[in-house]
DNA sequence: ACTGCTTTCTTGACTCATTCAAGAAAGCGG
DNA sequence: CCGCTTTCTTGAATGAGTCAAGAAAGCAGT
């Protein structure tokens, strides 16, 4: 159980002030992974029905910076969130209806993290996005 | 030399009108690797100065959907396109200045094509973006 | 607890990439 | 060259996300 008071020592940890919107925020992200803004604002007005869509969005830019939360984005979606962080997992999105679903890299803890020509950059991150059509999709088709 | 020739020709074997906005859009996406739609109206519009912006977006999709062009975006950035296509070659953004690289896969030929647990998903495509920080933007920093 | 400073939240307007829609123009097979 | 279809022009609309000003809430120090 991931209660509330858990959420609350995470911010602390991060050193971001405990406020009701952050907590329910966090606590939302938790509970629909890949959710998008809309919905997260959907979810946290369930427990705080007075909560503007700033708040949340302010939330989520705050969470996201601490890195207590992830931003994903796939191509022609809007901003999704998600919980599950540092432990280098990628994404399968369904081109048909934009499904979302995590994937443990197949080729080891820090994969692809070796670019052949890095252009001088310097690389922190891989992101990796599988496309392709989710088992749903692929039978409504058929 | 790319000429609007080859252009034309690309556009007919892809099944696709040939139209003087769409050679102008490709010629502009060739000469300007991943520029967003505002840069390329503005490429277009040197050789065709009253083009429509919603020429240009028509024409972009169009090209996309034939598979001439590709097109990417990075979260936080508007759409780019880049005409190098098929050899599954991959990016690297800076996080600072939001400069696109390209970078060829050092797994192979289809990296990462393979995931652990796909969901039964179909996969077609691994897009990998690295992220990171451009040398001029590391070189400001210090 | 109370004070005062700072950050966050509310409210409401605004931006801007992208899309939609209707009619005019252009491509192209016959 | 005709006629059908697709594409282009023009102009308005959409919608995720941001900005801004004042009100409210968190929190460190007393």
């Amino acid at each position: 159980m991931t209660s509330s008071q858990q959420f609350e020592q995470a911010l602390r940890a991060a050193d971001l002030r405990v406020t009701r919107p952050r907590i329910a925020v966090l606590a939302a992200v938790h509970e629909h992974p890949h959710a998008d803004t809309d919905a997260i604002i959907g979810a946290v007005r369930e427990a705080l029905p007075e909560v503007s869509h700033q708040a949340v969005y302010d939330s989520l830019r705050a969470l996201t910076e601490a890195g207590l939360v992830r931003r994903i984005q796939p191509s022609r979606s809007v901003a999704r969130y998600e919980a599950r962080i540092g432990d280098n997992h990628h994404h399968v999105v369904c081109r048909s209806c934009g499904t979302i679903a995590d994937v443990d890299c197949a080729v080891g803890e820090v994969p692809c993290l070796t670019a052949e020509n890095d252009h001088g950059f310097v690389i922190d991150e891989a992101e990796v996005i599988y496309w392709g059509i989710c088992p749903d999709c692929a039978h409504a088709d058929s």
